[in-house]
DNA sequence: CGAAGGCTTGACGGTATTCAAGCATAGTGG
DNA sequence: CCACTATGCTTGAATACCGTCAAGCCTTCG
C-alpha cells in the first residue's frame, strides 16, 4: 500500500503499520502485525460513505478532508451532528458496537484509514499512547457537542453561527499553522444551517448581519474573514481561551 | 443481562478494588494495588458536584442516583447536556484533560466511587474489560446525544419531549428490571425543560396535549406512565428497537 | 447563451418564549 | 387542626424569533 500524503497514518504493507500522529504533540509509532490490516481509502467530495443504521464496525482515521456526521429525520432534514478534519479517529457504531449512529459524508476530497475494530483493538493495546490520543479526540468532540448543545437549546441562531465560526477558527488552528483569522469552510449556506440549527435563509441573512457590523468577511462561498475576535466571541458568548484548551487535544504540551 | 444486585464497585481497603459492574454482561474483577484509591462519597439531593470550567481530573463511577450534566449561559439559563444513571462512568475534563465541561448536580440522593486520573488509568490497564466497557458506555452517550442533537436543530417540543420520555423508559430497563412503562424521573418541569431545550411552561402544555390523547399520564411531579408507545414513538420520530440497541451497552449479550 | 445552483430579500405564518395571574399541594408551626 | 408559606403547575395574552414560500439575481460552466 501507498503511504499517504503528508505522511500522517502509514501502512507499509501487510506487516507493518507505521502509526503517525500529528495531534497530541505527535504520536509515533511502529508496529510488526501479520494480522492487522488498514484500507487506505479514497473519496470524493460530496459521496457518501457510511450510512445511519447500517452496520458498520469499522474505525475511520481521517488522514485528508472534511467529514460530515450527520443523522436525518423521515420528512428529509438533516441535522451535522460535527464534522470530522484530519487528525480526527471516528467510531461511528453505538452501544451495539456494530450499527452505525449517523452518515458520513465527504464534503471535501477525502482520505481515510480504515480499521476492522478487532484490529484496532489490536492497535490499542500495543501502542499504549493510542488510547490516550483516542480518549483526548474523544474528550475534544465531547465538549464541542456540549457547547454546541448549550446553544441549540439555549441560544439564537446569531450566538449558533457565531460559535460555529470561531469553533472552526480554533480547531483549524490545531490542524495546522494557519492563521486563525482567515479560513475556508467547505460549506454551503444550507449545509452550516444543517449544522448549526437554522435555515439557509435565516444563515443567510445572520452572516449578512455579521458582515454589516464588520464583525467577518465572507466571499467566494465561505472564504472567511474574521475581523472582529472581541465581538464574534461576545455574540457567541464564549470565553475563547476557555474553548481552546477544551477542544484543541495537545495544546501546548 | 445480570440485574445489579446493589454491591456495584466496593473498595475494601486502601489495597484492593473489588469492580462489579452491572453492564455489559456484569463485568467483575478484584484487583490488589496499594496505589489505587477510590473515594465513594455520597450527595444530597440538590449539591453541586463538579462546576464547568473548574479544575477536575477525576473519574466519576455512579453507584446510584441521577446526575444531571449542565451548561449554562451568562443570562442564566442552563442546558442539561445528560444524565448520568447507576452504571455510568463519567469523565468531565475537555481535552485539556483538566478543566471540567459541564457542571454536575445531584438530582437524587447520589452514591459515587471517584477516582484519580492516574489510578484510573491503571484500572484501565488491568482490567482488560473495563476499556471495553468505557468505551460501550462512551457509545451509548454518544448515540443518546446524537439522537437528541438531531431533535433539537430539526424536530420541535412535542418530538423533544416523547424522545426524551422513551429515552428514560430504555435507559431505566437498561439499568434495572422495571417495566419499560411505568418509572418515576427526579425532575420538575423546568428541568425537563432544561434537558429537551424547551420552557417549563411549554413543557407543561405539551405534557398536557399528550395526556388528553391517553398516552401517557403523569402524576404526582414525574410518575409516568406510558400508555402508547407507538404513539410516542411517532411522535418522537424513533424506531424504539433501534434505540434499544444503540444507547443500551450489552443489550442481550 | 442558456441552464443550474446558490445567494438575497420580502412577506407571512407558526411555534415557542415571556410575563403574569390564579390554582394546587406539601410542609411548617402555632 | 388550621392558617401560612413555598414551590411548582396551569392557563391566557402578547410578543419574538425563525421557518417556509416565492421571486429575482448572481456566478459558473458547458
Amino acid at each position: 500500500m501507498s503511504p499517504s500524503n503528508g505522511l500522517v497514518l502509514k501502512v507499509a504493507d501487510r506487516n507493518a503499520v507505521n502509526f503517525y500522529w500529528p495531534l497530541m504533540g505527535g504520536l509515533k509509532s511502529e508496529l510488526f502485525h501479520s494480522e492487522i490490516v488498514s484500507k487506505l481509502r479514497h473519496y470524493y467530495s460530496g459521496s457518501e460513505i457510511d450510512y445511519e443504521g447500517h452496520d458498520n464496525s469499522g474505525i475511520f482515521c481521517v488522514l485528508e478532508g472534511w467529514l460530515a456526521l450527520s443523522k436525518s429525520l423521515e420528512n428529509g432534514h438533516t441535522q451535522i451532528i460535527d464534522f470530522a478534519l484530519p487528525g480526527d479517529i471516528l467510531l461511528p457504531a453505538g452501544a451495539d458496537e456494530l450499527t452505525s449512529v449517523y452518515s458520513i459524508t465527504a464534503h471535501t476530497d477525502v482520505h481515510l484509514a480504515i480499521f476492522r475494530s478487532a484490529d484496532w483493538e489490536k492497535l490499542i493495546r500495543d501502542i499504549p499512547d493510542l488510547s490516550k490520543l483516542v480518549a483526548g479526540l474523544g474528550a475534544s468532540y465531547h465538549a464541542r457537542i456540549s457547547e454546541r448543545f448549550l446553544r441549540m437549546g439555549k441560544g439564537n441562531a446569531p450566538m449558533r453561527i457565531a460559535y460555529a465560526l470561531l469553533e472552526f477558527s480554533v480547531r483549524l488552528q490545531s490542524q495546522k499553522m494557519i492563521p486563525a483569522n482567515s479560513f475556508h469552510i467547505p460549506l454551503r449556506q444550507k449545509q452550516l444551517g444543517d449544522f448549526v440549527g437554522a435555515s439557509s435563509v435565516h444563515v443567510c441573512r445572520t452572516l449578512g448581519d455579521f458582515m454589516r457590523h464588520s464583525i467577518v468577511s465572507i466571499n467566494n462561498h465561505m472564504d472567511v474573514q474574521i475581523h472582529d475576535f472581541p465581538a464574534l466571541a461576545n455574540i457567541a458568548k464564549i470565553n475563547l481561551p476557555q474553548l481552546t484548551v477544551s477542544i484543541w487535544p495537545g495544546w501546548r504540551q
